[in-house]
DNA sequence: TTAATAGTGTCTCTCAGACAATATGCG
DNA sequence: CGCATATTGTCTGAGAGACACTATTAA
């Protein structure tokens, strides 16, 4: 019967693209291979998806892989299915497809990534890898990458993504960096505040207390609304 | 070595939505299992991804899974990669993680699907199975069919995905249809037409020869304009 | 002639971008 | 005080929805 044949089992693996905000501009975490291939270069957390009596579904793997490989708080974490990498050569040693996930983390937390010495996980600037050859990063990873602040960059427009990115309260200018982070481009200050306060009548976002300051003048606190019973 | 397990190995297939606009409403392409689990019930048809000497790519195999299960005309198809389905339980037998995708074909190619006796390949009412119990399909399949629909309605949007559903040239009225067919909904005309002329003066759209008649007064017939060099 | 769809025009509302103007805290 | 950012407000143009109105064909 077919389902005893190994012809029809690649490996399953996922990658995590996993995406903060440090210092205004948008940061991707990556590992830095130990071994061949592509030995020395940066590369996605990733893993294999476990099957069998400890099977475990591919989202699963994701949050597995999330623990394993970085230590950040789970659940301040984002975390959705991006794309299915499926290409023949993708991996020169062995027929390899990966499902990638995307991840995204506050600031504030993002410092709890472990810096395991073997693997020398690093922040690095996405704008800068994305400029780079795609070879500056091992397998297919700099497709990943692409695609992963496509899908980013287009959910801004029209999803709360972005809250996932920022502290617990925040003040407007803190939740427009993000944007301008992620979309690489400036946003007028005015503009952005009138989209803001809609959120605001439609019961999103709501005052929280205290005010903060950034720039040369405190602003005014927010935090996303409680969910609606 | 890790990569001579069979730990880490279930089974990938993909899993196609096929859909089409017959009679002013959404139909998807459906088979019939002619064995257990799921016995008699409709279902996506799909395959194994295949790996080793004869492998392919994801992609790959979607191309192929269309062609050996649907005789449908490849170059007048659409085709992308929709979500990968991975849970645990989704197929009773064995581990089995399914790579979806969305295909698209026009009304006038729809017709050349094959007639496998076996398999009993038929297009059924998007809408009817949508709203119908989960299980009156087999394995997940409700699932991929729900997202497939919400992926197609929403890049309705902002895509010339449409233009995947019509014949080589359609009046106003008929790529209106298409929209109304997907959305389940009516569009005003006057308010549709606004919309397309604009396309039209972006030159996406142009003016064809000849009348076509689909209600009392025949219609001006247009074409996508052939991609700039 | 009439029914039905093709096609045009108008009014209003929402929203985005540009940008002026005022408010407030810090050094 | 004076600078930088916060915050408010105004003007304009694009686009969507509602809807009135005219044009053209088949029956």
């Amino acid at each position: 019967m077919m389902f005893d044949s190994d012809f029809s089992k690649p490996i399953v693996a996922v990658d995590l693209v996993i995406l903060t905000v440090l210092d205004t501009t948008l940061h991707v975490f990556l590992l830095q291979r130990s071994q061949a291939p592509f030995q020395g270069l940066p590369c996605l957390p990733g893993g294999f998806v476990r099957t069998g009596k400890e099977g475990e579904s591919v989202e699963e793997a994701a949050w597995r892989v999330l623990k394993q490989k970085t230590e950040l708080p789970l659940d301040a974490l984002y975390l959705e299915q991006l794309y299915t990498f499926g290409s023949l050569e993708r991996d020169p040693r062995d027929r390899v497809i990966s499902v990638s996930h995307l991840a995204l983390i506050r600031q504030d937390q993002a410092r709890y990534i472990a810096q395991d010495p073997l693997h020398k996980g690093q922040w690095y600037d996405v704008a800068s890898i994305l400029r780079a050859p795609p070879s500056d990063l091992a397998f297919d990873h700099h497709s990943i990458l692409s695609c992963a602040h496509s899908r980013i960059a287009g959910k801004l427009e029209y999803t709360p993504i972005a809250f996932s990115l920022v502290p617990p309260t925040f003040t407007v200018s803190e939740l427009r960096a993000v944007h301008e982070a992620i979309k690489g481009q400036n946003y007028d200050p005015s503009n952005f505040r009138r989209r803001f306060k809609r959120q605001l009548e439609d019961g999103i976002i709501e005052l929280s207390t205290g005010k903060r300051r950034t720039g040369a003048r405190p602003a005014k606190v927010y935090r996303f609304s409680p969910p609606q019973k």
